[in-house]
DNA sequence: CATAGTACCGTAAACGTTTACGGTCGTCGA
DNA sequence: TCGACGACCGTAAACGTTTACGGTACTATG
């Protein structure tokens, strides 16, 4: 005898009775459901979730599909582990259980997920590292498979997202410099098919072209999104003959490597070249400190869980109004790295 | 209709005859066996795994424990995130499913493997960030749930480890130093709880006095194990009268920040100290290049995930002679960052 | 030819839940 | 008194598999 079977004999009420009481159907007395919560702690007894599965059709887990490499992502790896923490919170109190699904760099993501689905593995996804164009959202929407995905894309099916807000950074961070005096300004980009990361770089040069001033095709760099690359990107804006004054590192991780390349030559931001990037838990230690975007990744991973949970017709109610498409807002921290100003003209 | 059933009625056989097919049962006709698989294919017929497990007792899953937070781990996590990668493809070979499981930072690790356990999620764990005294073995042991751990642990229950090579890694490392000249060797070290990463210092003391040298307890730094400590390690290090020729740093992610401090003041690796690390794929772009310690780790992944399958019932004659326990050796690879030599004495 | 053995297949029970349906009992109003 | 009704509970079917068991038909062996 097991299971709700051995709790129900212990009680002598029927199986029915007691998985009635477990679920908190309104038909059943209040003091039966007392006794049977009561044994069920007391028998140490969880319902097997492979019964429950196979009746009601739901697994209870969201999958979190991630990519692992952080050249692929545009993120450091540890954005999405933050933003995980956000999303796990909200998911425990449904008791929902989140798990972490991490497509290898060998395998192909579209791969990945159909294999996930076909398992029927999830009740409900979110998917990261979004590609500008992205198979896996229309995949998903004629499965009819709820999901959201953390960044946008131009594969649009009416899922919800959340993302990051590339234009009001590129803007904020070019009025400020211009307003400083820069009009040699530089950036870094994002690659092309993740996410739409390059609206930073449109953003950014209309921002300049409100000013008067143009954007330099030379001034463009593009790295892989690590510190490596903010090493690399370094190294090649030094080598400029006609350098620029400031530059904007879209990127997080990027920064520490950027730090780095200048201060082996010499040079120190915020005296040389004034610096504005992104904040991650890391660039906070920075010396001198770093002016740049913040944002709060566990609330990015809160607001995303409950946009989801909308769209799923099981929770949706406890979520009436939750904003299925947010630009996520970040905030500027002011720090020493931009701090010079230039004459001018 | 669905399921078996339909594929069954598709076939004009019994769903048992089906089943057995899918299944590789010998008792079944390799011609019916390829209709069926035909029909399968053809139908897009899938298993339910819910049913299965109902009846099998099993998931069919895997799961990866991880903590968010590298302040945690004591690795960066892209350190996890390559091991999984290797961990993947082998359980992929065995058509089981591979989930990480990321305890939040707000969750007591303790609390949340209790949690995945009651719900029977997996038939199989690893465990990371395994502490010095870990009650999870215990709790794993004692409900028999196979599981293998990345990392070494005081409380060994005989699971199947792996872990890396810290006394080779001191070993080798001091005497290195030591033979081109070096007196003064600092030391950094890993929180005392987690894994049994102190065993490098211990080595790195008793290497020294193989020497006829000892490790000045001034000189062994402490930070957490990412960037900035790296750099904090740095400043520290600057800061002492005294200061140490060489430096051996117990993590990967340090030795970026700890670079970044020795720039500030205008040293350099191999020239102002002498600097021994370990690589992970960002400290490879590091100038002048780092001597330090390389990993392949999704070998290390591989082999983690093998030791696994050897201890469990259904899958261990596929690894009749895993190595259940090992210490994974980490192959030197030579820089720039302790290339001058010492006058002896 | 009788018998044993083999190769293959169908039947049905079982895994642990949830839930539609119906039944019992007591209450209340007419 | 009787019918209706509500509150609560038991019964049994259903979810989709796997697998022990038994049965049939055919082959081999004497």
């Amino acid at each position: 005898m097991t299971g709700i079977r051995r709790l129900a004999q212990h009680l002598d009420i029927s199986i029915g009775t007691v998985s009635r009481a477990l679920n908190g159907r309104p038909d059943v007395n209040e003091e039966t459901r007392k006794r049977v919560l009561e044994a069920a702690a007391e028998l140490g007894y969880v319902p097997n979730q492979s019964g429950r599965s196979l009746r009601q059709g739901t697994t209870n887990i969201i999958g979190f599909m991630m990519q692992t490499g952080a050249e692929i992502t545009g993120q450091g790896d540890t954005f999405f582990m933050s933003v995980f923490d956000g999303v796990q919170t909200v998911f425990a109190r449904h008791h929902l259980d989140l798990v972490a699904l991490l497509c290898s760099s060998q395998e192909d993501p579209d791969d990945y997920l159909r294999r996930v689905v076909a398992r029927g593995f999830a009740d409900g996804l979110i998917l990261s590292a979004t590609q500008r164009q992205d198979p896996r959202l229309e995949f998903l929407a004629k499965r009819k498979i709820p999901f959201a995905t953390l960044g946008r894309s131009l594969t649009d099916v009416g899922q919800p997202w959340l993302d990051l807000d590339f234009e009001g950074m590129a803007q904020t961070a070019i009025d400020r410099l211009v307003e400083r005096g820069h009009r040699r300004i530089a950036v870094t980009r994002p690659h092309d098919d993740v996410n739409l990361g390059y609206i930073f770089v449109d953003q950014a040069a209309s921002a300049l072209e409100a000013h008067g001033l143009f954007l330099d095709p030379d001034l463009i760099f593009r790295s892989t999104p690590n510190e490596a690359g903010g090493y690399q990107i370094a190294r090649e804006l030094l080598s400029k003959k006609d350098r620029p004054t400031a530059i904007l590192l879209v990127n997080e991780s990027i920064a520490i490597g950027f730090y780095r390349g200048l201060s082996e030559a010499g040079l120190k931001p915020g005296r040389d070249i004034a610096v504005i990037g992104r904040h991650s838990p890391q660039t906070h230690f920075l010396s001198p400190s770093l002016t740049g975007f913040e944002l709060s990744r566990r609330d990015l991973g809160i607001a995303l869980a409950e946009a989801l949970l909308a769209t799923m017709p099981a929770f949706s109610h406890f979520y009436p109004n939750a904003e299925l498409r947010k630009i996520w807002h970040e905030e500027l921290i002011e720090g020493e790295s931009d701090a010079f100003l230039l004459p001018h003209g």
